[in-house]
DNA sequence: CAGGTATATACTTTTAAAGGAATATGTAAT
DNA sequence: ATTACATATTCCTTTAAAAGTATATACCTG
């Protein structure tokens, strides 16, 4: 990874609303519903944020029917690796982010976009 | 540590000359005339950066005589000090890092401003 | 094919921040 | 007090990105 790849990344980190989705997603895939539900945005400001993480490489996704899946990407990248680790040491700490996962495990796992 | 003040950290590492003082800063104190020689950048952009990273409170200032010294700061950030190693990790695979250091350690520190 | 649902994209407005040019501030030396 | 030097601040222009509204696309069902 050269400085401009890591710029991006933290471009990628440097905003509330995509950190949220990253802490969600280290727990496991979700569709774009879902993350819509917990966080309680508007589905197109959750969307860009996915398109905007997806569109540099720290996330991918996979339709399933009607549905998006997304997830943390494969592709090992060291920085994103261990700054999601330390969004999960923040975990506790801070009342969104606990707030968030309290939500994620609360939420139906039964419907059909549930990985 | 709470989500915004994440960010704020995040926001302050992503840009590539920012990225370049930090590393720089993380190997010892500094003022703005030798960061602006190492950089090859001009003076505004130094001390604008400079003055970014401080009312963020990722480094800390203090003046000798006409110098200003700038030195990471010593409030503990665990954020910030893991992505500085991360930084230091990355020294050896990107060339801007990697030079900047050598830039650094070759130069003359027999000046007044040097700490 | 028509209609419904989930998601994405296009367009617009607003805001943060980057960079340059000019100027101001603070310190030291004479 | 004046000058020189190092650094900071102000003003301006430009750019990236955030958020909202509206619309388009993709898939499924009947």
């Amino acid at each position: 990874m050269n400085s401009e790849e890591l710029c991006q990344v933290y471009r990628c980190l440097c905003d509330k609303t995509r950190l949220r989705i990253l802490n969600l997603l280290s727990d496991g895939a979700l569709c774009v519903c879902h993350l819509q539900e917990i966080l309680n945005e508007t589905q197109v400001k959750i969307s860009k944020h996915l398109a905007y993480l997806k569109a540099h490489g720290l996330v991918e996704s996979e339709r399933r029917a009607n549905w998006m899946i997304y997830q943390i990407s494969n592709k090992t990248n060291p920085i994103l690796e261990k700054n999601l680790k330390c969004l999960q040491d923040l975990v506790s700490e801070d009342p969104t982010f606990k707030n968030d996962i309290k939500r994620l495990h609360a939420m139906d796992t039964s419907a059909a976009c549930c990985p």
